[in-house]
DNA sequence: GGATAAGTGGAGACCCCCATCCGTTTGCAG
DNA sequence: CTGCAAACGGATGGGGGTCTCCACTTATCC
C-alpha cells in the first residue's frame, strides 16, 4: 500500500509491472509475452496456461506470479494490437479524402482482427469489458465516428449508415476469422470490400430499404452469459 | 449384420432409433430432445451433457443410452432445422422472380442461423463434417447454386459473385449470432440486407474491384483444430 | 564473497466434465 | 398376476484445466 517506488523516474515503466524486476524475471516476462502472443494467435483465447508456461520454458508459478489472471496476460499481450487499431484510425483521420480515410480505417482494423484468432476473440468478447482497453477502444470509436461524419458530409457514405454498423462489421468479420489462415484473411478482405461497397452512397436504384439499425452495442450484446 | 427388425413396417420410424422403444423410454427421448433444443439454442454447443439430463429430469445414463455421443444428440436435435433450411431454398426455387428467390433464400437461411446459437455453431463448425447432414447441406448448396445461376442470367446478381461467397455470408452471419437475442437477430437482418445490396448487379459507378474470391470452403476452413 | 530477498519450478488440491458400470425399478406380454 | 427384459439413475473412475504452496536457486547489494 506504500509509495510505489520513490526512486523510480515517472514514466520509465513502458508497461505496468515491469518496474523493479530482477533481470532474469524481466527476461522471463518478455519471453512469456512473446510465446503467449503466438499461442493466442494460433489457438485462441482458451489455450491452457500450462501450455504457455511450457512453451516459454518456465513453470506455471512464474506465469501466474507475473500475470495473476488470464485476463491480465491477455490484456498485456494485445495492448499493442489495440493500440495499432487506434493509430490506424487516427492515421486515417489525417488523410485528405473522406471516403478513402473511412475505407482504409475500416480495412486496417478488420485486417488486424482477421490475422490473430486470439485478438479476434479478445476484441469480440465479453473479456474486453474488463480489459482496461476501454481507452483505446474509445479512441477507435471516436475516430471512426469522426470519419463517418466526414464521409457522410462528403456525400460518399450512405445517410442511413449508423454507428452500430461498426459493431456489425466487427462481429461479422469475427465470424470469418475464427480460424486465421491465408484463406480466412482473404475472405475477410472480400467481406470488407462487399460491405464497403454496400456502405457507399453512390448507388443506383432504390435499394431495398434497410432493416432498422439494431441497437447493437458490443458491450450489451456480448454481456457475459 | 442381421435384419433390422423383420416385423417393423418400413418407414414407420420417423427418426432413427425410435422403433421398439418402450413407452416411458420414448417419452424420455422426446423430452430430452426438447430440452436439448432449448439449451443448445441458449448456451451453445458445449452445454454439459449433465445439464441436459438434469433439465430433462433423467439421469445421464439415460441420455447416453439414447444418444451415445454428443454428436448423435446434436444431429438429431438440429435435423429439422437443417431440413428447414433446405426446404426454404427449395421453396425459393419455385418463385418466379430470380432475384426475389435468391434474396428470400438467403434471408431465410440466415434467419434460422441467427435464431439459435447451437444451430449456428453446428452449422459453422467442424462438427457438421461428421453430422451426416451432408445430404441436407448439399441440397442447400445445390439449390443456392441454381438460384445464383438464375439471378446472374437475369442480370440481377453481380457477375463476380462466387460460390464461396455463400460461405462468406454464413460465417459473417455466424459472427453476428454468437449470442442470440432480439438485437442479434435484427443485426443479422441488417447485415444480410447490406450484403444483398452489395451483391446486386445494378449499381452505379465502378465499385472498387473485389479482392479475389478466397478459396473458402467450410469443410476446409473449419477443419478441426 | 556472503547475506538476503526476489525468483523459480513442480507437486498437488480443487473443480468440472465425460462416459461407464451396476443395482434397482418398471412397462408390458403371457 | 407374475416374470423378465428393458429402462432407469446415481455413483464412480479418468482426464484435463486452474491456481497455490513450498522447498530450492540465484541475482544483486554491500
Amino acid at each position: 500500500m506504500g509509495a510505489e517506488d520513490s526512486r523510480m523516474p515517472p514514466g520509465s515503466a513502458a508497461r505496468s509491472g515491469t518496474a523493479g524486476l530482477r533481470a532474469d524475471a524481466l527476461h522471463n516476462r518478455n519471453r512469456i509475452l512473446e510465446v503467449a502472443g503466438d499461442l493466442l494467435a494460433e489457438r485462441g483465447l482458451d489455450v491452457p496456461m500450462a501450455a504457455i508456461a511450457r512453451h516459454a520454458g518456465v513453470g506455471v508459478a512464474t506465469l501466474y506470479r507475473r500475470f495473476p489472471t488470464r485476463q491480465a496476460l491477455v490484456r498485456e499481450v494485445f495492448a499493442d494490437r489495440f493500440a495499432a487499431c487506434a493509430s490506424a484510425v487516427e492515421d486515417a483521420l489525417a488523410a485528405p479524402d473522406p471516403w478513402t480515410a473511412f475505407r482504409t480505417a475500416v480495412e486496417q482494423v478488420c485486417a488486424v482482427q482477421a490475422g490473430d484468432r486470439g485478438f479476434n476473440s479478445a476484441f469480440v468478447s465479453a473479456y474486453f469489458q474488463e480489459f482496461g482497453v476501454g481507452g483505446e477502444l474509445d479512441r477507435v470509436m471516436r475516430g471512426l465516428t469522426e470519419l463517418t461524419r466526414r464521409a457522410k458530409d462528403a456525400g460518399r457514405l450512405r445517410a442511413d449508415f449508423a454507428a452500430e454498423d461498426f459493431t456489425l462489421l466487427v462481429m461479422a468479420n469475427s465470424g470469418i476469422s475464427v480460424q486465421p489462415s491465408e484463406a480466412a484473411q482473404a475472405a475477410s478482405r472480400r467481406l470488407v470490400a462487399y460491405l464497403l461497397d454496400a456502405f457507399r452512397a453512390d448507388r443506383a436504384g432504390p435499394a431495398d430499404p434497410l432493416p432498422p439499425p439494431a441497437p447493437l452495442d458490443l458491450y450489451d450484446v456480448l454481456r457475459p452469459r
